[in-house]
DNA sequence: TCTGGGGTCCTTATCCTC
DNA sequence: TCTGGAGGATAAGGACCC
């Protein structure tokens, strides 16, 4: 039997802001975009007191504003928010577990058997500690597996420590919403609905055939576990990227080539860059335009040679650009490199090169 | 109301080779 | 020569996550 502890800060990009703007402690915060509820952007984070005016992730910033002209708009500096992330996940070290770093402001712990105390003694060190190093809270969902501690940690936030023993699992889990589960969104939870399925424990009673028939088998019988609560993952403690891409939304729409292959200009020279920093190279190249009706095309391209530098990366992005229709004004536009290969293993010459 | 940017993974279609 | 299928690589789209 495993211990799983799941650590999640609460309000993490408004909680910094509060912490290097105090005088903005308590009032309605909103970070997101560049900081203009003018401009084309979403919410990243709202503080407590701004979700009081119905404001959540992933709105339009305008409509943000809309719901609360009195909000204190600010950008997104993730820089400042990597440093803090930084100093959270060392605070997690301190207790030498296994951990798995999830995103900027959410990590998994190992601490079956741990000698530092019981699973509720450890999670309450844990938030006291950064409480104590970054000044800030977090929630802390302590169950048997991932997918349960995931759920757990939601249950009570701000600032809260929940417990999930393997025997109160289905118990805590039927009534919850089934989309409080990893991989159901919007989408899988209005076909749910369809099917009559509200919560988890409908999910978790539901008809294998009619699971298997509606979202096929593999997914259809994953639904059914993760709904019963049912997860053997292992931590992931090591991690290489698959692709690394650059997008940008016009503040205007565009049907200017010019405008976009600038934009390929300063986007191929950052995947070079990062693609040497991480000692990679790419073979394919994929550009993305989105339109103004919101419909989203890619157009990919693979190469004979994987590469690292901007020139062919630049060419191929371009080559791509008349395999779109353009009628329509575009309002995104982007570049990513996928299929990477090790940049040394790439260069170790192939077998027949003695001969030249 | 008007919808970011960074990713991962899955499904389906198509082409090619054996 | 024709036909069919298996299976891999590639391409495209979409759901989802933070």
């Amino acid at each position: 039997m495993r211990t799983i502890l799941h650590i999640d800060m609460d309000a993490f990009f408004a909680g910094v802001e509060e912490l290097r703007h105090p005088e903005l402690r308590g009032k309605p915060l909103v970070v997101g975009g560049n900081g203009d509820p003018n401009t084309r952007g979403v919410v990243s984070t709202a503080n407590y007191a701004a979700r009081k005016f119905g404001i959540h992730s992933a709105m339009p910033l305008k409509e943000a504003y809309r719901r609360c002209p009195s909000c204190v708009f600010l950008p997104v500096d993730y820089a400042e928010y990597s440093r803090i992330s930084k100093e959270m996940m060392e605070v997690l070290r301190e207790f030498g577990c296994t951990i798995e770093e999830v995103g900027i402001d959410e990590a998994f712990m190992d601490i079956t058997d741990s000698p530092l105390g019981t699973p509720e003694e450890i999670g309450r060190k844990l938030k006291e500690r950064i409480k104590e190093k970054a000044g800030l809270t977090a929630s802390v969902g302590i169950a048997p597996n991932k997918l349960v501690a995931k759920i757990a940690s939601d249950l009570e936030k701000p600032d809260g420590l929940t417990i999930i023993p393997e025997d109160k699992v289905q118990w805590r889990l039927a009534p919850l919403r089934a989309d409080r589960v990893w991989g159901v969104g919007e989408v899988t939870y209005a076909r749910l609905l369809k099917m009559g399925i509200k919560t988890l424990g409908d999910l978790a009673e539901a008809d294998e055939g009619k699971l298997a028939a509606e979202f096929g088998e593999n997914w259809g019988r994953s639904l059914k576990e993760r709904a019963r609560g049912i997860d053997d993952s292992e931590l992931v403690t090591e991690w290489e990227p698959r692709s690394l891409s650059r997008e940008t939304t016009f503040e205007k729409d565009t049907a200017k080539m010019l405008e976009i292959k600038k934009e390929f200009e300063w986007m191929s020279e950052d995947l070079e860059h990062r693609l040497k920093k991480r000692n990679f190279l790419a073979r394919t190249v994929t550009v993305k335009l989105r339109y103004s009706d919101f419909t989203t095309l890619t157009r990919a391209k693979t190469m004979e040679r994987p590469t690292a530098e901007r020139e062919p990366i630049m060419r191929a992005g371009l080559g791509l650009l008349h395999k779109f229709p353009w009628e329509r004004p575009v309002r995104l536009v982007g570049l990513r490199v996928s299929n990477l290969v090790a940049a040394e293993q790439a260069q170790s010459p192939p077998p027949d090169a003695a001969l030249f």
